[in-house]
DNA sequence: CCTGAAATAGAATAAAAATTCCATCCGAGC
DNA sequence: GCTCGGATGGAATTTTTATTCTATTTCAGG
């Protein structure tokens, strides 16, 4: 016999998958204290990103010894190799944008088709991450809001004009009043808003400043507000807009809009159905 | 005076939400250092739970001491009690996302929130097959075009506006020539295209008249023109336009526009860098 | 009931992480 | 230009956490 048929010194599994078809394998002839780890782990993967070896252990009902050598039979050196792997598919899912700049650099990033697929990932990673994270009682407030303006007013400049402007033909389609202030001719049609209307606000950091201008005149005039934008202390935040906050993943420095794009149009067609209804 | 203004001794964040109204409150006034901690920490909020002080404050371009104050200033002793919240919170994103999308497509067909995922998932799909089944030649070739181009025109109108329009930013980032014809004021531009430029026309059926006419205009006169379009009879075809072909899938009346624009913003990019490396 | 090999618990140690402290820096107000 | 107070960087310290070691327990097979 060459190795032994319950521990084999193979490597250590580099993805969830083989973490879990590695977990079956060895659950199979266990003595008692680590089958208590398996079952344990079976049903709680999760926590190992998040959690300490004394708190996974006492969890299982295991001493902490015992959950290390849990750890070495799954093919790792240690509880701490273990956790690295599952805290690193966590990024996964939300990636890191410098990170990936780097790899961006890094690759062979020159030809025309790689770029499209670095920017084709980051738009269905962002898009990924709108679905999980967007606050869906926020989309309510703001679907609720422009549903009874008597007229939504649109604002967004620079990175987020296509996005105002998608709008602006989304609600134009559907016969819902709408005025897009593109700042054309630098006119300033601030004072368009009449009682009843709604501002709809998008602005990417760093905030434009005429955009910024828009919601806090907006807001004096008692109008309520609805804003797209990409963190959590935008400015918008504190002059009492709803905010709808979507990040977008860049590659270099550009990004594809597509989530941002996307929550603009469910906005949209949701009003619409909203109205529609009524 | 009672208690400072700015380090009020008030209890910690219990929840996310209470976390993010603080984050939001605290952004106002803060020293550079902290304020960049808090504004990777609102791009990146999800990974204190799994990141070391050291990785976080790295990332936010601090020292590990900086991001300790920060962490007090959120109302928390110090970074442990803070990730304490995050890891307590974890478990619940935990599902992935596809399985998310299909309870929230399950559930309530109309809400927004199930309209959402409806878009997100076209988007999603988009993307991909624009990865899978773009024309590498055409692109190279499109590329090439716009890249010898003295200055860019652009059209787009009506649905393709967006587009255009973010493409005029990427190319104004870029310091590329670029112009944009939009109509305003109806004023027709197409004499400005001199000996050299290019034309880079975006249309989807049905193909705007003024889009079309003015591709027509550009091959008389013996311009380059690259087309986005979404299908291969196009009238812009038959023009002789390097045609780029992206088929993106519609949600009701609506499309997210996320491949299209994902393909115009590779464009933009990979000419720049051809450009920049002259 | 011995015996020996495997398994285990708990303490001891090593490693890593969080937290604090203090000298230095910077910028607003004089 | 000077002074003061807050802000900062980096090292020192404390605390927590992972890991190893070893005495004790368990249990199968005789």
């Amino acid at each position: 016999m060459t190795d032994s048929d319950l521990i084999p010194a193979e490597q250590a599994p580099v993805s969830i998958e083989e973490f879990q078809a590695r977990l079956v394998q060895i659950s199979e002839n266990l003595p008692k204290r680590l089958l208590q780890c398996a079952d344990y782990i079976a049903l709680n993967t999760d926590r190992i990103a998040v959690s300490t070896v004394a708190e996974l252990s006492a969890a299982a009902g295991v001493q902490p010894s015992a959950f290390m050598r849990f750890c070495q039979l799954m093919g790792f050196s240690g509880f701490s190799e273990m956790q690295r792997m599952f805290r690193e598919t966590y990024k996964h899912r939300w990636p890191d944008y410098t990170t990936r700049l780097e790899k961006l650099r890094a690759g062979g990033s020159d030809s025309p088709r790689a770029l499209l697929a670095e920017f084709v990932e980051a738009g269905r990673a962002s898009l990924a991450a709108l679905a999980s994270t967007l606050d869906a009682d926020a989309l309510d407030r703001a679907v609720a809001i422009l549903a009874r303006a008597e007229m939504i007013h649109l604002i967004g400049l620079r990175r987020a004009f296509p996005i105002a402007s998608y709008l602006t033909y989304a609600f134009e389609k559907m016969e819902i009043p709408a005025m897009l202030h593109d700042g054309v001719g630098n006119f300033n049609h601030r004072h368009a808003l009449r009682k009843g209307d709604a501002l709809m606000a998008i602005t990417f950091a760093p905030y434009t400043k005429d955009t910024v201008d828009m919601v806090r005149l907006a807001r004096e005039a008692g109008h309520e507000v609805v804003a797209i934008t990409d963190a959590l202390n935008s400015p918008l935040h504190r002059m009492g807009a709803v905010p709808l906050v979507v990040s977008e993943l860049d590659v270099g420095a550009f990004r594809t809009l597509s989530a941002s794009l996307t929550l603009a149009l469910t906005l949209a067609v949701a009003v619409g159905a909203r109205r529609g209804r009524k």
